[in-house]
DNA sequence: TCAATAGATATATTTATATGTATCAAAAAA
DNA sequence: TTTTTTGATACATATAAATATATCTATTGA
C-alpha cells in the first residue's frame, strides 16, 4: 500500500477524531457511508478524488498540491496551526512588556505636554511595533525611550534624548518594514494594555 | 463537476506544462495512461487516490491536507516559491549569512555529538527558516545560537544555552507559521521615508 | 445488567475508474 | 508539404469503489 494514502488516512482520521466525530457523524457530514470511512482509514480502500474532498471538506481540511521544496515550510505551518496557543520566550515577552511601559508613559506624559509632537510620534511607532512583535529587537530601545520621556517630564527643555529614541524608532521601523507581516494573521496576542506585568524595569 | 477537482486538476496541469512535458510523456514516468490524464484535465474523470499521488509526484508535487485556516499562508509559500529569488537588504543578507553560519556549525557539532537531540532540533528549526527568510528578525537570535553551539562543544555538559535558543527558536517558527506573509511584501521596498503618513522630521 | 454507540466487516448490486488499444484533428517540426 | 507530436475521444474489458444494509465486538454510560 502507499505509503502516501496511509499518510492521507492517518492526517484525515487525527482531524476526524481531534473534532470529536463518530465515523458515522462524519458520514453523514460528508455523504459518505461509514462502512468507506473505516476501510479508508485502515488502508482497504483507495478513494476517489471527490470522496476525499468531501471528508477533507466535512473537517476543514483543503487538498494542496505542494511542490517538494517548500513542503517543509508547508508541513511546520500546518502543525504550529495545530498547536493551540503561541508560546513565547522570556525574551519576548520581556520585549513585549518594554513597549507596554512606554505606550503607557507615553499616554501619561501625552497628556501633560499635548503639544510635543515628538510624543505623538513616538507613540505612533510604538502602534506600529505592536502588529511587528515577532521581529522585534531586545528591550533596550523601548527601555531607553521610557527613560528619557521620563527625563523630559522632569527637564522639558531636553527633547535630545527623546530625539535619539525617534531616530532609533524610525531606522527599527524601517527594518521592519522589509518583513511585512499581515497583522491579520497574528495570532491574538493579548491586548497591549492588558498584559500581566511583573515587569519591574522602568 | 466539483470546483475542487477542478482547482487540483489546473494545478497538475500547470506544473505539467510549466515543466515541458507531453501528456505521454508524464504518463510514461508515472505510470497513468495518457487518455486517462486528458479525461482528468477536462474533469472528465474522478481519479482515485492512487492515481492522483502517481501524477503528483511525477510532478514533485505532494499532496497535503491544509486546515482552512492556514491556507492562505500556504497559498502564500507555495506562490512565492514560483517566483524567482527576492533581492534583499544589506540586513536581511546578514542575517540570512548568520543562519547559514548557523547551519554549517551545526552540521560540524552534529558530526562529533550525533546523539544529542537539541542540535537535530535547532537543524530543524534552522532549515525551516530558510523558507521565511523575509520575515525573519535580526541576526542576534542566530548569532546566539551559533555561540551557544561553540560554548558547547567546549563544555559537552552545558545544554543550557542551546537549550535557550531551541525555545528562541520554537517561539520564532510558531510566529512565522502564523504570520501570513504578503505576496505584496515581496515586491519592491518602499523607501525609507515614505513610510510614515503625515510626520515631517523631527 | 442493559442500552447505546463506537469501529470493523460482510455481502450484493450498481457504477465508474483503470487499462489497453486505437483513432482523429490540430499544431509543430522536419 | 510531409512527418511527427500532441491532446481529445472512442470502445472494449477487468477491477474496484460507491452504495445500501446488516452484523459483530468492544466500549461507554445509565
Amino acid at each position: 500500500m502507499h505509503y502516501e494514502i496511509e499518510n492521507v488516512a492517518k492526517t484525515l482520521k487525527a482531524a476526524r477524531e481531534s473534532k470529536g466525530l463518530s465515523q458515522r457523524a462524519l458520514g453523514k457530514k460528508a455523504g459518505v457511508l461509514q462502512a468507506q470511512i473505516s476501510k479508508f482509514e485502515n488502508g482497504a480502500v483507495d478513494l476517489r478524488l471527490s470522496s476525499l474532498i468531501a471528508l477533507a471538506r466535512a473537517l476543514d481540511l483543503e487538498l494542496a498540491l505542494v511542490p517538494r521544496k517548500v513542503t517543509p515550510a508547508v508541513q511546520s505551518i500546518i502543525k504550529s496551526s495545530e498547536r493551540p496557543a503561541v508560546t513565547r520566550s522570556d525574551e519576548q515577552r520581556r520585549t513585549q512588556n518594554a513597549l507596554v511601559n512606554l505606550q503607557k508613559t507615553l499616554d501619561n506624559v501625552t497628556k501633560l505636554k499635548p503639544e510635543v509632537k515628538e510624543l505623538a510620534q513616538l507613540a505612533r511607532y510604538a502602534r506600529d511595533f505592536e502588529r511587528f512583535q515577532i521581529a522585534l529587537p531586545d528591550t533596550k530601545i523601548f527601555q531607553n525611550a521610557n527613560k528619557a520621556i521620563e527625563q523630559f517630564k522632569k527637564d522639558a527643555e531636553n527633547l535630545n534624548k527623546i530625539r535619539d529614541s525617534l531616530a532609533q524608532f524610525e531606522s527599527l521601523r524601517n527594518k521592519l518594514a522589509h518583513a511585512y507581516i499581515d497583522p491579520e494573521a497574528l495570532k491574538p496576542i493579548r491586548p497591549a494594555y492588558n498584559l500581566d506585568e511583573d515587569d519591574g524595569d522602568g
